[in-house]
DNA sequence: ATGGGGGCCTGCCGGC
DNA sequence: TGCCGGCAGGCCCCCA
C-alpha cells in the first residue's frame, strides 16, 4: 500500500513536526518488526536532534545530530501517526492508542510520533548517515522517477533483452525506485500496455512514453497526498492514507473509465499479484 | 543473470 | 454466530 507517494505524504507531513527537535524519549515496545532493531536502538534516538528527513525510494531517512540516521519503512500496513502537539490550527490529544503501536518518539515540542504496524513487514534500523545508500537496503535500489538519471535511455537499457512481464519490470526495485503494485497497474492503463507484454520487446517510443507517465502518476498522487496532510490535522493524526481515485486497481468487472470503452477491468495474477487492466485499452 | 515462487504477518471478508 | 480459508502485498531469499 505505501508506495512512493504515500511515503512521500509521510515524510512531508512529519518534516514540519520532527526538525530541529530534540528526541526526549524513545518508547521501544518490542524487539524487531520485519528484522530485529539495532541494538540499544531506544540510547541512540535519545537526545538525539533531528536535522532532516529525506526520502529514497520507500524509506523515511531521518538524520539525527549524533551522525546516524533513523531508517524507517512502512512494510505493508506501517502508519505514523502525531499525537500530543500543535499542528497548524489544531490541537491533537487523542489517546496513544494500543495494539500494535511498537515504536513511540517523544520530542521537545511535545509532539508523539508514533509507529504502528499490524503486519510488521516495516522496518527500522539506524545507519551511519555519511554511509548514505551503502545501507543493504538501500544499495541495491534504482533511480528515483522524477531524477534525471532515469530517462529514456536508462529504462531502454534497462529493459532490453527482459523476458519478464512489463508489469514485473517495473515493479522491480533495481530498476526503478518506488512504484507497487497499484501505481504499476495505473501506468499501463495510461500506457495503454498490456501488463504481460514482455518488457525487451516494447517499442522504444513505448518505453519513452513510460517515463513521463511514470513521474505523472505518481505526481498526482502525491498531489492528493498533499491535501490529506491539510485534512489529517482534523482527524486522527495519521498520516499519509488519502482517499484517490484509481482507473483499474481494485475495479474488477467495473466499467473502463476510458470514454467510449464499453469493456469492463479484468483481473490477472503475476508472480503472485493481481493486475488490473483494460482487456481493450491495453495491448 | 534472470525469472519464478515461498514466506513473513495480521486483519478482513465471504462462505458455510 | 462462529470458524476458516483466502487474500492483501513489499521485499528478501532460495531455487532452477
Amino acid at each position: 500500500m505505501p508506495e512512493l507517494p504515500e511515503v512521500e505524504t509521510v515524510r512531508r507531513g512529519l518534516e514540519p513536526v520532527m526538525t530541529d527537535q530534540t528526541i526526549t524519549t524513545a518508547t521501544v515496545n518490542r524487539p524487531d518488526l520485519r528484522w530485529p532493531f539495532p541494538p540499544r536502538m531506544a540510547e541512540r534516538l535519545t537526545g538525539a536532534s533531528v536535522l532532516a528527513l529525506r526520502r529514497r525510494s520507500k524509506y523515511i531517512l531521518a538524520d539525527l545530530s549524533t551522525g546516524e540516521s533513523l531508517l524507517i519503512h512502512l512494510g505493508m500496513s506501517g502508519r505514523i501517526l502525531i499525537s500530543g502537539a500543535m499542528q497548524g490550527d489544531f490541537y491533537h490529544d487523542h489517546p496513544a492508542p494500543a495494539k500494535h503501536d511498537h515504536v513511540v518518539l517523544t520530542l521537545g515540542n511535545g509532539a508523539r510520533i508514533t509507529f504502528n504496524d499490524a503486519r510488521r513487514f516495516g522496518a527500522m534500523d539506524l545507519l551511519e548517515t555519511a554511509l548514505g545508500d551503502a545501507h543493504p537496503l538501500l544499495a541495491n535500489i534504482g533511480p528515483e522517477p522524477f531524477g534525471n538519471s532515469f530517462n529514456e535511455t536508462y529504462l531502454t537499457e534497462r529493459l532490453k533483452g527482459r523476458k519478464t512481464a512489463i508489469k514485473s519490470a517495473l515493479l522491480d526495485q533495481r530498476i526503478v525506485a518506488g512504484l507497487g503494485n497499484i501505481y504499476v497497474c495505473e501506468v499501463l492503463y495510461r500506457a495503454g500496455l498490456h501488463p504481460a507484454r514482455p518488457a525487451g520487446k516494447l517499442a522504444k517510443a513505448t518505453v519513452a512514453g513510460l517515463v513521463p507517465l511514470i513521474r505523472e502518476v505518481l505526481a498526482e498522487a502525491i498531489e492528493a497526498g498533499g491535501s490529506s496532510l491539510r485534512d489529517y490535522r482534523q482527524a486522527d493524526g495519521e498520516l499519509g492514507y488519502f482517499q484517490h481515485r484509481f482507473r483499474t486497481y481494485g475495479r474488477e468487472d467495473e466499467p473502463c473509465v476510458t470514454p467510449g470503452c464499453t469493456a469492463s477491468i479484468a483481473r490477472i495474477v503475476q508472480s503472485g499479484r493481481s493486475s488490473f487492466y483494460c482487456p481493450a485499452c491495453q495491448r
